[in-house]
DNA sequence: CCAGAATAGTTGTAGCGTCAACTATTGGCG
DNA sequence: CGCCAATAGTTGACGCTACAACTATTCTGG
């Protein structure tokens, strides 16, 4: 790392971006383990099904909207059924796929975590941020996505075209 | 994750930022272990003590600087040593605390993976933003710290005190 | 000056993610 | 049709991180 490579600006925002991918996910991590018994990543998956059509998706789309690989997705979904928030059957269009359905109970939990967890992103992300720097941190966030995820394999249900 | 509770700009950066933290570190840890075998986490502790005089550091300073507890740095040190490329030793002026020191064979190692490791930076961090942004990154970075690290516990060394 | 609290660091364990290997199905095209 | 590549998903092994428990020093107030 050395500085001269980087200017004095390159160097501090690129220090604030590692220390805020090392930091943000425990912040996350232990409020809802705390008060839901769930890893972010976890919540994360329930959500996206809570708010999807049936409460179901595809492994693969779920995947995608989770910014995860099958095989990590596919091993916390077997957890999360073995809990019982969540069950799997083979897709009817497609046997090579399966769909992930949220049960009543996962749904429940999902219901019963998002408060306080909402309440968390806004006290440790949104808050602290004027309404500008929101904004201004969406274009970031479209410009460095269209980088670490080129094809949009992972994050182009909703991303924004660069202009 | 009740879409109500967020307003549409608030959720678009909520978004980006997740998948910015799950996407970087594999961005990062791929390419450096392919080229220099090393973890990014791994290749930040070697970066910072090849920065530090006489490229030594106690462990928990070692620690702050790379956003990390005082357990996982000593488990990554411990293989650290293992392969030659840090050496320990207790510290002279305290003694409960331990020196870590860059080998000659650890500082070679670095020097020769920095570029390409800048090189990644650049390509998917900086190149994508515009300098402005850079700069907008950095204030963001700043406010955010303040509340993922509240008592400044590893982020004080560089950060820069809100407005 | 010494008892208890705070600091510094290590270690074992359990859980999660990555990678590679594998099965099973579908789609393309000759 | 029929074969081969691509897609969808699962699994097992291995490595890394968090957490808790532990040792060993140093600091501090009575």
């Amino acid at each position: 790392m050395d500085a001269s490579w980087l200017d004095a600006d390159e160097m501090a925002a690129w220090l604030r971006l590692v220390a805020i991918t090392e930091l943000l996910p425990g912040v996350l991590d232990s409020q809802l383990r705390r008060d839901a018994g769930l890893s972010h990543y976890e919540y994360f998956v329930l959500a996206m099904l809570s708010e999807a059509p049936e409460r179901t998706l595809r492994m693969t789309s779920l995947a995608q909207r989770t910014n995860a690989t099958l095989a990590r997705l596919s091993h916390v979904v077997r957890r999360l059924e073995e809990r019982g928030l969540v069950e799997r059957y083979p897709c009817p269009e497609d046997a090579r796929a399966t769909n992930a359905r949220l049960t009543a109970e996962g749904w429940s939990l999902v219901e019963s975590a998002a408060p306080a967890h909402v309440a968390n992103v806004r006290e440790h992300v949104l808050d602290p941020l004027t309404s500008q720097q929101v904004h201004q941190l969406v274009e970031i966030g479209d410009a460095l996505l269209e980088r670490l995820d080129p094809g949009g394999r992972m994050t182009a249900l909703y991303r924004r075209e660069a202009r």
